[in-house]
DNA sequence: CTTTTACCGCGACACCTGTCGCGTTAAGAT
DNA sequence: ATCTTAACGCGACAGGTGTCGCGGTAAAAG
């Protein structure tokens, strides 16, 4: 679990450290950080999102209650920090050769990441709604992976498979939202099916024009 | 607030009642359910979904919390079951002419829904990731609009504008799932110019043969 | 090494959440 | 009118959640 130390405090609103004061940011301190967020993990898997409480992660990282709750603030400052950490990974978007392949590889990742029983995804979904922290950290995230996945759309339009200019952004949201909304907002159960659907439904539109920063609509 | 008596244990998942044991869904007990259930609303307006708890309600309402627990069992139950009368109105989908006009205003509605300040939508969306009760309920109000909404699609199709055969529900959630992923998990500003996009992009795809029962990708 | 103080451990605390048993009330049946 | 009992009111209770003040420990500075 690769922790990036700038990160020490994000997930907290009240931001910045004052200027001149001294920080400790290492030693014992960052000993607890990783502890507590050691704990978070599999206590989501075991107990699922609903058994995340703040006293279960103390008590398994053995760091105090009080201490998880003045670094943390609540769950959703803990799932966002572990967020944080995961969403420095070295995630690329799929390269299947063609757009069509390319979303509907990255709607399969995404149902699997959904549909896993104790999904960090879908517990971060449920505790943006709770917790500002994760939900900051929620946007955070997905705003990284669109900026990474841009490049399958910029890859498309470099084959010849669609005519610039294209919003990558908004093609990227057509084409997994479908996914979304069946998956955690309908609680719907998995469909093989659908990723590909969805996938081929966001290049027809993004052929036919849509997508364009101004609208042609033919 | 219309009640339908049927659904007068709706969201509880211990569902039959005994086949010839005596109810007593009248008198105190109806009271008891208006005073309940008229509570919730202004709750939730007043102090949003955080602030909607079981103890207040009872405590407005001037029912017992025991009572509000026995019945309702959690928050999500609460909801699921003014969601339920809800459900029960008269809501007809919107007729513009055209199908991308009617997608569009369907749209907008949407996004007015869910972006006051203390939506009962968004409310019962938060509430659904605790309660299975709620998840129910918010799956039955959505297919039931789903429902209703088909009825834009065949218009379109009786238009000539579409052509057969259409599966109406896809063709809807590729139109409104952006609007959701934009405003509920993304936790977006309002965007003014987003339902009209969306709703341009769904009827190029589906112009383009999407949605069809059987593949034709052009 | 000594000093400073950021950070942690600790226990107490007020509050909220959900359940239970018991007595009472009144809806529905006779 | 009378009886039966479903549903409610009531208070107590255990467990969870979040905060606070105090004292101790150990980073970081000198």
């Amino acid at each position: 679990m690769a922790v990036t130390k700038k990160e020490a405090e994000s997930g907290s609103e009240a931001a910045e450290p004052p200027p001149s004061a001294a920080r400790r940011p290492g030693g014992r301190t960052a000993r607890v950080r990783d502890q507590v967020l050691a704990a978070v993990g599999p206590l989501l898997v075991e107990h699922g999102f609903d058994g995340l409480s703040v006293d279960a992660v103390a008590a398994r990282s053995g760091v105090h209650r009080a201490t998880v709750y003045r670094r943390w603030r609540d769950v959703g400052g803990l799932l966002a920090d572990v967020l944080d950490a995961a969403g420095a990974d070295r995630w690329t978007a799929p390269d299947t050769g063609c757009l069509e392949g390319d979303l509907r590889a990255l709607n399969e990742e995404v149902q699997d990441a959904l549909s896993e029983e104790s999904s960090l995804a879908r517990a971060l979904i449920a505790a943006s709604f709770r917790s500002a922290g994760a939900a900051d950290a929620l946007r955070r995230f997905w705003e990284d992976r669109y900026e990474r996945c841009a490049h399958v759309v910029e890859r498309a339009v470099a084959r010849g498979e669609l005519a610039p200019p294209v919003e990558a952004r908004s093609l990227l949201v057509a084409a997994t939202a479908p996914l979304y909304h069946h998956l955690v907002l309908l609680h719907g159960a998995p469909d093989p099916a659908l990723p590909g659907e969805a996938a081929r439904t966001a290049v027809l539109a993004a052929r036919a024009g849509a997508f364009g920063t101004r609208s042609r609509t033919g």
